[in-house]
DNA sequence: GGGAATT
DNA sequence: AATTCCCAACGCGGC
DNA sequence: GCCGCG
């Protein structure tokens, strides 16, 4: 989803809705005051804050704020010293949106940053606390997409992400039945594998790295991965990039591990009616949840910004960070090898 | 959402 | 003073 | 070459 997109037919922009204003005769609808907040012993200024990000279900901005309080704990790990691309959505979600990678101008001067010299030098914000994620919040951010590696080694990503993309009307179900299927196959390589909600039909799965690989050889690793999947289930699987060229089958998306690619966080919420969020789960909960859904439902939404909020976060991936895996390369995968041109491009070996 | 550029 | 602009990016494959 | 794609 492009961050431009919009609702179809919802060009109504965000519109201050009155905080009840028991307005007895009392002065007319004062524009809503700007909110001060405190975290940590830092101050926060947040204008419009009973503006609607979402509108169905209705979540303002002041609620959205409560929502990345309370998953901060949950969230934080997972956005800690990497550089962060946001989308924002000053206007709501059903207006325009856009990518952010420099840092917002007007930043508080407590906020970190790092400077990473790609084609143009780039300053992203680092997320490192509850202050600087309540003030992305207050920016109208909605969507927070960390380097897939620290900023001590920014081209060793310390994960891989295989993005399993159901194409309708295939749905969660069967995004969640492949990565049943799948587990078996990475546990085989010695991949421990982490799954969660992407928050829109399907399903990200996380590869805990030692991080000794450049972008290029874990994309091209989960690539060879795809393929065997693809060889495997030729009826189920695709790594088209064409749309029309994908048919009813779970889209293997490896190009997200490429150079400065991101991947959607754990607990980021995602633009779409419904304030879905991208949530982790345990393998225990895929199996029950592929039972449980029913077939073909490609709308299926299960966990909430508001949903978060009332009942809590649940918990995060055990074991995730103890859990950094050697990649099972073959010889000569990713190296230059002299004159040693290998054939099948480094296919992982497969228990078959 | 807000700073900068443009009218 | 008010409005508009700007906020990522890049390679790959199909045509 | 341009477009769609993520």
């Amino acid at each position: 989803m492009g961050p431009t997109e919009r609702e179809a037919g919802a060009a109504t922009p965000a519109r201050e809705r009155g905080t009840g204003t028991a307005g007895a005769g009392s002065a007319p609808a004062a524009p809503a005051a700007p909110l001060r907040l405190a975290a940590e012993g830092r101050e926060l200024r947040v204008t419009h804050p009973d503006r609607l990000l979402w509108r169905d279900p209705p979540v303002t901005k002041r609620a959205y704020l409560a929502y990345l309080a309370r998953v901060a704990p949950l969230m934080l790990p997972w956005l800690r010293g990497r550089p962060l691309v946001v989308t924002r959505y000053p206007g709501g979600v059903e207006a325009p949106g856009f990518y952010q990678k420099e840092t917002p101008a007007g930043r508080p001067a407590w906020v970190r940053t790092v400077t990473l010299t790609g084609r143009r030098p780039v300053r992203y914000v680092v997320c490192d606390d509850l202050p600087t994620l309540l003030w992305l919040g207050s920016q109208a951010v909605v969507e927070f997409h960390p380097w897939n590696a620290p900023v001590e080694h920014p081209h060793r990503p310390d994960w891989a992400v295989i993005d399993l993309d159901p194409q309708p009307p295939l749905g969660l179900r069967e995004a969640l039945e492949l990565a049943l299927d799948l587990r078996p196959l990475l546990a085989g390589l010695g991949l421990p594998a982490f799954p969660k909600l992407s928050g829109g039909r399907g399903l990200h799965l996380f590869l805990p790295l030692e991080p000794r690989y450049d972008e290029r050889e874990v994309q091209r690793f989960v690539r060879s991965l795809g393929e065997l999947a693809l060889r495997r289930w030729p009826g189920r699987v695709t790594l088209e990039r064409a749309v029309a060229r994908r048919g009813a089958r779970i889209y293997v998306d490896f190009l997200q591990n490429g150079p400065g690619r991101t991947m959607v966080a754990v607990f980021s919420p995602r633009p779409r009616p419904g304030a879905p969020v991208s949530f982790p789960l345990a393998w225990e909960e895929v199996g029950r949840l592929a039972a449980e859904i029913p077939t073909d439902s490609h709308r299926y939404t299960l966990l909430t910004v508001p949903s978060l909020l009332e009942a809590g976060a649940g918990r995060a991936w055990t074991g995730f960070w103890q859990a950094r895996s050697p990649l099972p390369l073959p010889p000569g995968h990713g190296r230059q090898e002299p004159g040693g041109a290998q054939r099948g491009g480094g296919s992982p070996s497969c228990p078959t």
